[in-house]
DNA sequence: ATGCAAAAATGCAATCCGTGCGATTTTCCG
DNA sequence: CGGAAAATCGCACGGATTGCATTTTTGCAT
């Protein structure tokens, strides 16, 4: 747990900043607007240097996900003896909203990303396969944790019906302008209609 | 219906051009490896021209999919007195798998476009977006058909619960090794599992 | 404190996508 | 045949990435 020292420190410093300075820039001035060189010279540091830190643009903007994602997987892992598929999967999507509409809070910069992404096409995108590729690993978790009840393909259904409801929800309360408790209302009816569902089908 | 004259057919003619040298190209030496350039060349045009037909280079791999978003959005309006919700989405689900799995056949190109999309992740990201922006119009269109049964969040939900699941298990079935009937019958169940989630909660 | 080796930050060149614009070539039509 | 409109081209940028070689920093053992 105990970082090495000056070394480890500045990097996560460096890291930050980077963080910082570009959500900031997108937000102000837009993401395609915004060139790595901005958030480069906004953090203080080279814009080679940009690419030790981050793949890309886009890894800059979803950098808080990892660890988002690696909670969830544990959520399913972690699942309790009486549980069942849609018991499971509601937890997991609880605790994805926990921290999700209207919130952000990334690094001190509440709110904000997912303006961003909604509004920015390429990071739609992104987005989107990030929620696929998590879409398999959460399939996959739910295969081990579920492994008389599913089959690759019916936890893939289970997971992809889910995220879909929930994602389709999000998407149509936030489009319609709707208050940060009134997508979360949604999300919720959204969740709640798919885990009935999925109690109509798999175990 | 009929075409102004050698105008409009060599248009035609240099834009199928296009497609089928991108295709064989990504295909032979992958998405990433191949130019526009080369795309060009192969068509015989300049690389500059290339973008007179498409906005990128994904567009060139999607090229076909606007006709058959097109042809879904039908099947909802279309609706029959008699149909439900799930009756409705199912249909259009069946309509997409008719011209998808294991197939593409886009201009003589068989199959290709599926393995090119699920190895290539750009284009999953490419292609996860269009499906996420046609949920939306689906979504629209099923809000439009049935105004008493649905409001712009539900209806949202009910098609991203509905496209989830179809993904979820296509993708699951191809990562799989299926053959293209499995796949198909892999898809037809999550179809059918989705459409009785549906007439569980909504009309 | 000093010096060396590993790690991090840079600088630079090169490739490729995508776009604006002006110059050319084709095709259409009177 | 003589424009006018449409389609191609060529050219020059701006910006994302990447590979590679070079220069700074930092960690650590003398």
């Amino acid at each position: 747990m105990a970082e090495q020292g000056w070394r480890e420190r500045k990097k996560t410093l460096t890291r930050r900043a980077l963080i910082e300075a570009g959500l900031r820039l997108f937000r102000d001035q837009g993401y395609q607007e915004t060139s790595i060189a901005q958030v480069a010279a906004a953090a203080g540091v080279a814009p080679r240097t940009f690419f030790g830190y981050f793949a890309g643009k886009e890894d800059l903007v979803f950098a808080d996900t990892p660890a988002r994602i690696e909670t969830a997987l544990r959520v399913v892992d972690e699942r309790g003896p009486e549980d069942t598929v849609a018991d499971v999967l509601t937890r997991v999507a609880e605790e994805t909203i926990a921290g999700n509409p209207g919130d952000v809070d990334l690094l001190g910069l509440a709110s904000g990303r997912m303006d961003l992404v909604m509004s920015t096409p390429s990071l739609q995108g992104a987005a989107l396969h990030r929620l696929w590729t998590t879409e398999q690993r959460l399939a996959g978790a739910l295969l081990r944790a579920f492994p008389d009840d599913l089959d690759e393909v019916s936890a893939a259904m289970v997971v992809g019906s889910f995220a879909g409801a929930f994602m389709g929800a999000a998407g149509a309360s936030l489009r319609r302008g709707d208050r940060p408790d009134e997508v979360r209302a949604a999300v919720g009816r959204a969740v709640r209609h798919a885990a009935r569902g999925i109690r109509a089908g798999v175990g």
